[in-house]
DNA sequence: GCTTGACATGTAACGCGTTCCAAGGTTTAG
DNA sequence: CTAAACCTTGGAACGCGTTACATGTCAAGC
């Protein structure tokens, strides 16, 4: 292994001027530059990313941190490593399996400087302890964070969910059924208000029954069919907040001879691979672009400039739930 | 920031003391440890990585080389980041989109001392190339690279394979057709070779019509379905190479009015999600199994010592298809 | 011809731990 | 009581680039 110490010998210019060829300086002659580039190629040497990152106090590498890998999450983190590779970052996974200790390695590791940067995925430590990070290095969020030095790119749901109500009211389905996840999730809110800010537009029922919560996984989807099919005021359509659920909603359906989506119509959210595969009516999210988003939140820190983000926005992709 | 020097200076003692601290070096008093790790609380002091990095000539980073981040890279990276997350190290995802340049960044990425070293799960690059880096530390694969000195965690499909195989003979299933991957890969050979001598075994019908080639995605496993019906000699069950092929196979299928599973079995491969969402009998591939071993393959030079690995076997997950 | 400035290059300190070797002090065995 | 053995601690070099500042050179400007 060579160094640049070796170079500068070989060549007989100083460690500055080497370095100055390796940073691409417009201080060298072109005669130098090539000289030692040539002895550069003989030795075969390759700088020492340690000792860049020693001196620079900078590592180029961003941390993610999650509490699993998800499809979803996968998504994100794709749109993140795509955009952070074109400006030269390489990014580190923490993934926590939700243990708050183990997420604090990641941030620990913004204070020792083995990361740039970090990017919260999903986070289970209190909002409090993480904003204290801050001071070493910028950390941004897609989950909300409600902390001014953390932002997020989360997107505001109620148009997308917005957007799928207009789809399923055009098509004529008027009893529709909402399965929510958290309950006291900004997002949740924000549908919820979508909901009923629409139903009440076109003048259609809003009935408390068909309000369904911490519905989840498809195991929660198939549920809440099950629990659907004891009813008299059935719904005619649902609104699902993932598109796991959704094709758990499906499945069941299916199985219990419902006609979808005649008897019964299905929307999911996010447009997930499995969306597809099943054929389910969804709405798009716009994954990596938040992704690119907070990539580029974290430029001025990164690059010491700013840049602007981009406008992203839902869309349905009408499929044959609806 | 404190630095070591700082602490040293506030303590009272040197450098080297701190540092033996902080190794947790039997060679220092009680006493001074105490006095040492209470300024370190104080000063809030944690030591700067790139410096440990630099002087030890190690990062405790490992790189995973994939071209994407499919399902089964997932499980397989997530095996990989939690077992090795137990020995202290941090991994780092390099997507190369299939690029050839791109992936070699990884690879310099080992000369220049950021990874310790590497994991392969999908390579593009001429294995020459890559076994030329060796010399800059361990490299290992998912995928069987056909080089001593890159030893792979790649399973034999044979024994998968016939498993399923056994498995619908049992059920009395008797003309089965294969849908294989690419057609020169060792898995296909293996997978091929498990289902001739097994049909020989049980003296059924091999009939080279019941073979498909290159069939890799949900869509080509629709084909596989329609292609069969336009068949006199139609089989009665089919053995797919993986999970998606399987998925798409069961939805045409469906959507031929055939009856799964009495007109037609199937059997996927790899036991993923999809696959138990639509309940589609599957050949269980022990991936984190694979992905413990790939970093236990790397054990001798990251932590010094063998370790040996763990016997792995596929299994079969019977669900509705079968 | 002399000053000014642009440009090429060198010097040396710095970033921050780690580690080999040596030294001073103390305990233990003989 | 002394020599060997051990423990604790320090000194200083090392790992490898980066960079602020200094120096020397040559050409343009007056």
């Amino acid at each position: 292994m060579s160094t640049l110490d070796e170079i500068a010998k070989l060549s007989g210019f100083s460690k500055a001027t080497v370095s100055r060829v390796l940073n691409h300086s417009p201080h060298v002659s072109p005669e130098t530059r090539e000289k030692i580039l040539a002895i550069m190629e003989e030795t075969d040497y390759v700088p020492n990313r340690n000792a860049i990152s020693l001196s620079k106090g900078q590592t180029q590498q961003i941390g993610m941190i999650t509490m699993d890998l998800s499809e979803l999450i996968l998504r994100f983190m794709n749109g993140f490593v795509e955009i952070s590779g074109r400006y030269g970052f390489q990014t580190i996974i923490y993934t926590t399996g939700g243990d708050k200790q183990k997420e604090l390695q990641a941030f620990e590791d913004l204070k020792r400087k083995r990361v740039d940067a970090l990017l919260i995925l999903t986070s289970v430590n209190d909002t409090n302890v993480i904003s204290s990070y801050c001071k070493y290095g910028s950390i941004v969020s897609w989950q909300r964070m409600d902390h001014p030095e953390i932002p997020s790119v989360a997107m505001n749901q109620y148009d997308g969910y917005a957007l799928a109500l207009e789809h399923l009211i055009e098509r004529g389905y008027t009893r529709i059924a909402n399965a929510f996840g958290r309950p006291s999730s900004i997002n949740t809110r924000s549908r919820r208000l979508a909901y009923e800010q629409l139903m009440a537009k076109y003048s259609l029922p809003v009935n408390e029954k068909w309000y369904y919560s911490s519905i989840y996984s498809i195991r929660d989807g198939e549920q809440v069919v099950k629990s659907l099919m004891e009813r008299t005021d059935r719904p005619d359509a649902i609104l699902c907040s993932n598109d796991l659920v959704a094709a758990g909603v499906l499945s069941e359906a299916r199985r219990q001879r419902l006609d979808v989506p005649r008897d019964l119509a299905i929307v999911g959210f996010d447009n997930s691979e499995l969306s597809r595969t099943l054929g389910i009516t969804t709405v798009r999210n716009p994954i990596s672009g938040q992704a690119e988003n907070a990539f580029l939140l974290l430029a001025p820190s990164l690059l010491g400039r700013n840049m602007e983000l981009q406008p992203l926005s839902f869309s349905l992709v009408k499929r044959e739930t609806t």
